[in-house]
DNA sequence: TAGATTGTTAATCGATTAACAATC
DNA sequence: TAGATTGTTAATCGATTAACAATC
């Protein structure tokens, strides 16, 4: 059931990286076409996308030559060739199991139908839902899953259930033939090789930025001191050992002998 | 309004990779506290957290040396030390402006309140939505959005507009006060050095998972021919100019001469 | 041709990981 | 003490970027 390949040997050699931008750049090329701009140099469309345009060119080169030195990009020609790199010239029907309102708000969202993806089925596990209208279809009751992902010739699914159920909807959609899953929930999945799960997590996202800003704030450090005896949900057993010979409070990880 | 310094200035040394991984551990941490595990190795750690030990390892060595030979890290001691340095002992107030099905998704997430963040106000421009209550809390017009910013120092804005206003709300929740922003619409925002800016793309995530999805599915390469005539939703125009001169369709990226 | 801009090189930077000395 | 496991080193790998030759 699993290939046993790593990424990178499947990948033809576009490094990761470079995958993780190009809908970036399709999304500033879409942008560009929709006002009919004919031909875009690096420099303009790095600035759309956000980045630096020396990468932009060295992302673009490992799809092909496509552009044309000293003019610069065609951008229906580059919008069709990422689409295709990407694999969104082609129909993917997936599957959103999990209609909480995060899973409504994705089955609401348009940016999936405008790029080749388009949502075969809503499941769910709560018979009170199972019936309702979201997104123009009834949902279904997660009983179907296995059917709906044979028929349907889904090979990706939207986990959008609470955390403690997200496990056994993925072994389920797994066995059923699915090999991708963008999952919501905030849980580590365990999948076998060849399974690719892709994870979004509102509240890590915040949690970063919250680091950022508390060294914006403050400046500096945050207090260095022993924990509170007492604090919001925070036992005292944390006040334990904190080994005595850690002299680790003024040290610079920053600059270490090479 | 800008402190010009860079993040790495600003962060004490800790990567960005670790930082972003951080809130995995904690979440694993959480768990196993609630599991009354006192105690937990950095193989066993790491295993719930879905990374590698050794990383795992060389991440919290950034924090501090709060492991003990032999024993492995308290679990409650941890707990303490990572969520200070995410910033998570101290409360943030954060306020979501559009209140569609993504804003209300992100309301009523449970993930916010239970790590520091508390949700100061719900705004949006849409009159027809002011009043109704939605997690608790009914939902402002986004002319307050100023006054709520000031009145609750709020530093953190989550943006789930649509794309068309996400950047004028941004500038005026930066013109308030608001240094770091958790941006959901799919857009590309401008915003002042110094203003910390996080994105989550749920189409981008998807398109990613199609390109590893095709890779499997036909395995190798998608076909490599010349675009068709007619396509869905693209025009002619993209047959046009390919460079003559490229040689490019039988190259192997990966193997470059060193 | 002169000007513009790509595609690629090579240097640099940052992240990952195996291995192991330190030490509980 | 013997066994276990951390914290750190150093090698490797991958990503970024400035610079510029190639070339439209």
């Amino acid at each position: 059931m699993a290939t046993g390949r790593s990424h990178t040997e499947r990948t033809r050699g576009i490094p990761e990286a470079t995958v993780a931008r190009l809908p970036l750049y399709l999304r500033a090329l879409t942008g560009l076409s929709e006002r009919s701009v004919p031909t875009v140099s690096s420099e303009e469309l790095a600035a759309a996308a956000g980045v630096n345009s020396a990468k932009l060119r060295k992302d673009l080169s490992y799809l092909g030559s496509y552009g044309t030195r000293g003019v610069g990009y065609d951008v229906e020609y580059l919008v069709y060739q990422i689409s295709r790199e990407l694999g969104l010239t082609q129909d993917w029907p997936v599957v959103i199991v999990g209609l909480g309102n995060l899973g409504a708000a994705l089955a609401n969202y348009g940016g999936f139908a405008s790029r080749g993806f388009r949502v075969a089925a809503l499941m769910d596990a709560d018979p009170k839902l199972t019936g309702k209208m979201i997104a123009g279809q009834a949902v279904r009751h997660v009983d179907e899953l296995e059917s709906v992902v044979r028929e349907n010739g889904v090979s990706i699914g939207v986990i959008a259930t609470p955390a403690g159920a997200a496990q056994e909807v993925t072994d389920r959609l797994v066995d059923a033939g699915v090999t991708s899953i963008l999952n919501f929930a905030p849980t580590v999945l365990t999948v076998p090789e060849g399974v690719d799960v892709r994870k979004v997590d509102l509240s890590i996202e915040l949690q970063i930025l919250a680091f950022h800003e508390q060294r914006k704030a403050g400046d500096g450090l945050p207090p260095d001191a022993e924990p509170p005896a007492s604090g919001p949900g925070i036992s005292g057993a944390m006040v334990r050992r904190r080994p005595s010979s850690a002299p680790k409070s003024d040290r610079e990880p920053g600059v270490q002998p090479a």
